[in-house]
DNA sequence: TATTAGCACTCGGCCATAATGAGTGCTAAT
DNA sequence: ATTAGCACTCATTATGGCCGAGTGCTAATA
């Protein structure tokens, strides 16, 4: 009779109990309410009793998956609840995308042009097709290839670099010079960073060209200011860029726009680098992150979720996307979405720099 | 005894009505709250009594200025009411600029070299300065002064057209050709454009420049075909961009997050047309505009003011900037700002392509 | 021994009621 | 024309009662 299956606060939940916290999970996403064991029963037609699922949730509120907001109110998750729901369902997620609904409009994205609207678009989209709000880190610009470079003089001290990558992208950068130099001089330095520098990507013309070619003859131009005003353009590559979403996805939660989480969601608008950090970290580690609650180790972000994943240019991590929404999150939407989304991003890309 | 002063809606304020409104308004805009004649008497230390008050309060709540939000509720000013409260302050404001305290930051406006981050400056600074959301048209291209231009082939069909401002600003455009055309006639193209059209503005370029050159002899290249790259690229130069920055300011103000408000914020944010399309009203009125409560002509919008003005290059209208706040909105303080941060983009701007 | 029925107890939400207080409109006195 | 006085209004707040959904515990049951 007496129930003393809870020794230690970790023991593994046995198969009856994991269900049922999952359903309960997901009756609480899905609904937003409290779920009490009488009208849970019920709605499930569950073989047990009320008092049996009382018991069992008693069980799991000891373990920490769940708790009452208060008295006689019935369960809701806590963030461990949430985490033991995320990694069921990543247990059990087929990452092969078979059979997959999700419409991620490719066609949208291959018409796009300019490398900067496809990230736009793209975080557009999975702001869209989540319902919350998304985020991207844009690649470091390490990793595209170079097509072409064109010099042109602005002022007598300042020279304009032109790089135009393979994907028809074109990057900008004012190069202060000391010496002068004629607009033929200027000329030939294109031609000649055109002939050296095209089909490596940045980050092998940082790491090797630049050595390599300092170390060669060039006989009739001066090869040294060329590669001085190229090292200089090259060398400090912007910070890779954060595109925000969809914020006004949230405000539409009711919860989200609650006195204190509203706070919250400001700082995550305002205080970019919050965001930066966290995208950086997902940037650093393959495949998908979920990070639930508390576990955004933010002292002013509270009740957000954020699943987020790391995509390729070929097999190297360049950049990450991601969803931010309320800890009660439609995760079984949302993580396939934003697996295949970054799966999609990184086929786009490797084939537009190859 | 009897009061028979309101014969007609539209009479004119007598000075003590007038004083009283906008000290009404005033104190509705500082603390948000209906004022009530006891205590409004008391706070201004009045030389009337509160039933004096109560008599002009009503007087000018049949004359519309005030409203009672229910009855025995103190009054709070109506559309009308803001209206004339701000069309008193632009009567006594000096558009001088003299004695200025509002921080503009100019020099961090004149340190960016890129001419959209320094859109991007501006509206974050005019959001910042402000407490609400800015809002900026970015000029059309239209007035920027060519100074180079140069083509460079990306596929067989396919030509990127380079244009560099006088002010460093590079646009791009990819160009479809039909026939085949060598890199060295691109590069003779490239040179014959920059020739001929560095200088000019590019609706000077579209308007005559084009004509003339079509009508001119040139020996040696395929001017039609050049001129044929420079106008299907410069047609059709894209839209003004509209910049947003601020939202999160409107998410503190209480009044904007109840409920009903909290639609139209969204659905600011989320649909850009409604805004661009005031926008683009204000840019071709010269100076200040205000737009207040249902002066905003859309259903969606409700509850929100509009401060807004356009702003030069040269003589010649080419964009706007402004501030969208709650109808309870510091115009006291906004309009000036708002007013002076336009002068100083127009000085800047005009500096800057001259 | 696990499950369940039964029951006392809790507590948020809802409603009605009442008290409070700031405010108004009207009238008569100044 | 202004103001004092007064009756009246009404949002807000506090109070208490009740309902319903929910829990925890215990004893009965399969």
């Amino acid at each position: 009779m007496a129930r003393d299956k809870v020794i230690t606060k970790d023991r593994p939940l046995d198969e009856r109990e994991a269900s049922i916290l999952q359903a309960i999970i997901y009756e609480y996403i899905t609904t937003g309410k409290n779920v009490g064991s009488r009208s849970f029963v019920h709605k499930y037609s569950l073989a047990v009793s009320p008092a049996t699922v009382r018991n069992i949730m008693y069980d799991l509120e000891s373990l920490e998956y769940l708790r009452q907001p208060h008295k006689s109110a019935g369960r809701i998750p806590t963030d461990k609840g949430y985490r033991f729901y995320v990694n069921s369902l990543l247990d059990s997620y087929d990452y092969s995308m078979k059979d997959r609904e999700i419409s991620v409009k490719e066609e949208a994205i291959k018409r796009e042009v300019q490398l900067d609207k496809i990230f736009y678009v793209i975080t557009k989209m999975l702001s869209g097709e989540s319902h919350y709000a998304a985020v991207m880190l844009t690649p470091k610009f390490d990793f595209t290839v170079v097509k072409r470079v064109v010099l042109v003089p602005l002022d007598n001290d300042e020279i304009l670099f032109i790089l135009i990558t393979r994907t028809g992208m074109v990057l900008t950068k004012k190069v202060v010079i000391s010496s002068n130099v004629t607009q033929d001089d200027l000329h030939a330095y294109s031609k000649y960073l055109t002939g050296e520098l095209c089909g490596y990507a940045i980050h092998e013309i940082k790491e090797q060209i630049f050595d390599r070619l300092r170390n060669e003859q060039m006989p009739g131009i001066d090869k040294e200011m060329a590669l001085d005003i190229a090292q200089l353009a090259v060398s400090e590559y912007e910070e890779p860029n954060l595109y925000i979403e969809g914020i006004e996805n949230l405000l539409k939660i009711p919860e989200m726009v609650e006195e204190d989480r509203l706070f919250s969601l400001l700082s995550i608008i305002e205080d970019r680098e919050i965001l930066r950090r966290i995208m950086t970290q997902t940037l650093e580690t393959e495949g998908i992150r979920t990070l639930i609650g508390h576990e955004i180790d933010e002292e002013k972000v509270r009740g957000c979720s954020m699943v987020s994943a790391s995509y390729k240019i070929g097999n190297k991590l360049v950049g990450a996307i991601g969803v931010i929404g309320p800890t009660r999150m439609d995760y079984e939407k949302v993580v396939p979405l934003v697996d295949y989304t970054g799966k999609v991003v990184t086929e786009l890309l490797t084939k537009v720099s190859k």
